[in-house]
RNA sequence: GGGCCCGUAGCUCAGUUGGAUAGAGCGGCGGACUUCUAAUCCGCAGGUCGCAGGUUCGAAUCCUGCCGGGCCUGCCA
């Protein structure tokens, strides 16, 4: 808002200088308008003198006066403008300024944050896709946390947003579920049997063979026919598996469009076969050895890869390929997958598999979310989905809590490596950063209930009065909610929603200390409305900020 | 060997794509509850931004080379 109306005077400026001859440039640099870190230098500041200071071949002083000179208030917002050392442009706003813009927000609350950027366009957001072979771990919750936060920045930023879990029930892996299974079920008849090392060996396959349903379904009453029992193992041990999936990311406030499954890919129209009939015919697949090989080397990959096996077996990248087409097919103008940093060696068989198809792989966005370690205590807890002494999610989410969980996976950037210690969240329950941000919400929904037992009258809390809000302090809360629309944005579009949860962070430091100094209600008339509206706004920040991040936004504590 | 990520306060981590005096939370120390919720606030201590060069008005940020840690490097999924 503000830096938007700065950088066109100063555009306007830069015009009226070279009109006159005073500064020469072909064209203005990208202004970049920053809110410095230190209040002496003003409300905003502009580096654009030092920017030109090269194409003028003239010191960056010189023309940061030059750029003062013919600086035109067309807006009346300027209260002062300042150029200080090197070459900043240091502006000072009006304090009916802030008063003017915050009225805007209070127009309307709920929108605060929200935009129509993203242009409706349709993005297909990939995220947590964990085999089907065991309960999440901590390590899919980030994933969870992160893409589910993602979705609701981008819908908030104007993308038509569609979740979806890609399930892996295809391939070795879920006839070895299956196996591993029936031979539980066996053992627990009391029947002799050999375990294989690549037998999934978590308590879970135990509980599911000892269950009733598995009985019911997998065993036949009268019947006797290991092979069929097999099968219909596999399918009923996925089932079970991802019931169980899919309730615990419920319990995590996780909901997705669409659980696309693989072996879909094989049936009716065989996309898979389709997908390689296609590669085949644009070179990009090529035989050796008996096998069928993605040519991938070429698009940047460090070498090809085998989608088709010797004995005809597709590979599941074959499945990745015909996936990631299908998406396009999909009419998604756009995909973003979340992956495991462990993945990140498929990305350039993927992109170079959408190149090859005329696709732009640059459509195609994978956020790479580094590891989890547990920790109970000082002791570092072993993750291994075979292992069966992995965390659970679950059990995790209910040590902890969800919004407690979510928010701790969603402070950290992906790009880091996230160390949660379990004992240490529990312990610090009261002194969590989501509980800070959650009080100073709860805060202002006590001050609104204060003022209206003192007989304020809040229904048309929509223009701040003239004057009203002569504080620094409120100055600065106001400067931080008219950025948040630019938070937001920042968030969509590096696809980065760490920054969400530091700004509100930021905020709710900067109101509890304003709440804490100067009193809200009982001033004059005018003061205390002013400062309703504006504890107004920072409750619409809080709790829009809260809802990106699917953490709730308590009226009380 | 090659690839990706990380290295910033005692610990866990931010740092607005190159800006001005380096930031938060936790932990430590010392203060503030007859007053709108003390799940809060105020103050203090704590740093060769891994190391060395380079680029320029200016570097935690960009380039190069090292050092250290994590993860990949399957005709598994």
């Amino acid at each position: 808002m503000a830096k938007e109306i700065l950088s066109s005077l100063l555009r306007d400026a830069f015009s009226s200088a070279r009109a006159e001859g005073a500064l020469s440039a072909e064209e203005v640099p990208p202004i970049v308008i920053e809110i410095p870190a230190n209040e002496g230098f003003g409300d905003y500041s502009s580096n654009l003198a030092m920017l030109l200071a090269k194409p003028e071949r003239k010191a960056p002083f010189i023309i940061a006066e030059c750029l003062k000179k013919h600086l035109k208030d067309s807006e009346g917002v300027l209260r002062e403008v300042r150029v200080e050392k090197p070459g900043f442009i240091n502006f000072y706003l009006k304090p009916d300024f802030w008063a003017s813009r915050l009225s805007e927000v209070l127009a309307d609350p709920a929108a605060h944050g929200r935009s129509d950027w993203g242009k409706g366009q349709k993005v297909l957001l990939e995220f947590v896709s964990a085999n089907p072979t065991g309960p999440l771990h901590v390590g899919h919750g980030r994933g969870a946390a992160v893409g589910d936060a993602l979705g609701r920045i981008l819908k908030a930023s104007g993308f038509d947003v569609h979740q979806e879990y890609y399930v892996n029930d295809f391939g070795n892996q879920m006839n070895m579920l299956g196996k591993s299974t029936y031979l539980r079920y066996l053992e627990s008849k009391g029947e002799q049997i050999e375990f294989p090392e690549d037998g999934y060996q978590g308590d879970y396959i135990r509980e599911i063979a000892a269950s009733e349903s598995y009985r019911e379904k997998v065993i036949l009453s009268g019947e006797d026919d290991p092979e069929a029992e097999l099968q219909r193992s596999v399918q009923a041990s996925a089932a079970v598996i991802i019931d169980d999936i899919r309730g615990a990311l419920e319990e995590f406030r996780v909901f997705f469009d669409e659980w696309f499954s693989e072996s879909s890919l094989f049936e009716n129209p065989d996309r898979v076969e389709e997908a390689i009939r296609a590669l085949e015919g644009t070179s990009g697949i090529y035989e050796k050895d008996g096998a069928k090989w993605l040519n991938s080397s070429k698009y940047g990959d460090e070498k090809d890869r085998v989608v088709v096996r010797e004995d005809g077996r597709p590979t599941y990248l074959a499945s990745d390929i015909a996936y990631h087409h299908l998406k396009f097919q999909r009419g998604f103008d756009r995909c973003i997958n979340i992956w495991g940093a462990d993945h990140h060696g498929y990305l350039p068989r993927v992109r170079a598999s959408l190149e090859m198809q005329g696709i732009d792989p640059a459509r195609l966005d994978v956020l790479f979310v580094q590891f989890v370690s547990l920790r109970r205590g000082g002791e570092p807890v072993q993750m291994s989905t075979r292992s069966g002494q992995f965390e659970e999610l679950s059990t995790v989410v209910r040590e902890v809590g969800v919004d407690a969980a979510r928010f701790f996976f969603l402070m950290r950037s992906v790009d880091s490596a996230l160390e949660f210690d379990l004992d240490l969240a529990k312990e610090q329950t009261n002194e969590n950063p989501v509980y800070y941000v959650q009080y100073a919400h709860a805060r202002t929904c006590s001050l609104f209930r204060q003022a209206e037992e003192q007989g304020e009258r809040l229904d048309p809390l929509t223009d701040v009065p003239a004057g009203g809000l002569s504080l620094p302090e409120e100055h600065a809360l106001a400067k931080s909610i008219l950025e948040w629309p630019q938070v937001v944005r920042l968030a969509a579009e590096r696809l980065e929603p760490h920054r969400i949860p530091f700004e509100l962070m930021a905020i709710a430091k900067d109101f509890h200390a304003y709440y804490n100094r100067h009193r809200i209600l009982g001033q004059e008339p005018d003061v205390t409305r002013a400062r309703l509206c504006l504890v107004r706004c920072i409750q619409a920040v809080l709790s829009n900020g809260l809802d990106l991040l699917g953490v709730s936004a308590p009226d009380r504590m």
